[in-house]
DNA sequence: TCTTAATGCCC
DNA sequence: TGAGATGCG
DNA sequence: GGGCATTAAGACCGCATCTCA
């Protein structure tokens, strides 16, 4: 959401009253607990979780839930990845589930390698998870387009963290392993996107990437009922996603 | 992301 | 307290 | 030397933080 102070302030709580999702993950909340109003932290009928970055006004991602899940775990368990607050894993009757923001590569190639890394060293997590007959839901801002029909500019990209071919074989390793991209089983047009750039009016012109998704192991798809890209919600340079499942507890 | 300027390449 | 610069995306 | 392609650099937006009066 990039920084969730400010889209408090442009109104988070009541696009949340009027959506009322089961479980809402954000993502680049860019604050300490400490730092929030009481307003976000209560009275709107969720429980909230917190994964905060030690560094002040960088990454951390939260998950608010109706219900409260059955565990919660704050970061991977790997120290290197757990100081920048990037993940939150919480269990709920029917599924796992893995709020993340994964580390953007922009910055140099360090950066990138801690990107590649961090895909690398989530994947047999997960793997394991699904072998331990446990359904999986990865979410949250993957920071990679994995097809060219998921960005706007595909060849004027390919250099690009983000659409680079290492990253993107990333994603197709995930893929091998029989992880689904939910968004795609309903939506096989082009011009989804979930992020756009604040520069030069791209959001305006629908110049944008598709970064953010609902990964699930490939039993699992089979419960998905939609999944979809929520364009119209502002507030942010990305957009909300959601995901639909069926309800097994009756 | 886009514009501009600079560079490289082929005929 | 607020202008301006920095870090990051 | 003209035409065409690729490359490099800079401005661009927004949030949060820090420094300095």
């Amino acid at each position: 959401v990039n920084g969730v102070r400010a889209v408090v302030k442009k109104g988070l709580l009541d696009w949340l009253d009027h959506e009322r999702p089961d479980i809402l993950c954000i993502q680049e909340t860019k604050a300490h607990t400490d730092q929030l109003s009481s307003e976000i932290l209560q009275d709107h009928g969720y429980k909230t979780y917190w994964h905060s970055g030690e560094r002040r006004g960088y990454s951390g991602v939260a998950t608010f839930c109706k219900e409260e899940p059955l565990y919660v775990q704050e970061g991977l368990g790997i120290e290197k990845y757990d100081r920048e607050g990037r993940v939150l894993l919480t269990e709920h009757e029917d599924f796992l589930l893995y709020n993340i923001y994964f580390p953007n590569g922009q910055k140099d190639d360090v950066r990138l390698q801690y990107k590649l890394d961090f895909y690398d060293d989530l994947l047999p997590i997960i793997n394991e998870q699904v072998e331990s007959d446990n359904n999986v839901i990865v979410t949250g801002d993957w920071n990679t387009a994995h097809f060219p029909i998921d960005l706007a500019r595909p060849k004027e990209n390919i250099r690009t963290s983000g659409f680079m071919p290492v990253e993107r074989e990333r994603l197709d390793t995930y893929v091998d392993n029989g992880w689904v991209d939910t968004f795609r089983l309903f939506h096989p047009e082009p011009h989804r996107y979930s992020w756009w750039s604040y520069r030069m009016g791209a959001r305006d012109r629908n110049i944008g990437w598709r970064i953010d998704y609902f990964f699930v192991n490939g039993s699992f798809a089979e419960s998905c009922i939609d999944a979809d890209i929520h364009d119209d919600v502002m507030g942010s340079d990305h957009c909300p996603i959601s995901l639909s499942i069926e309800n097994n507890s009756s």
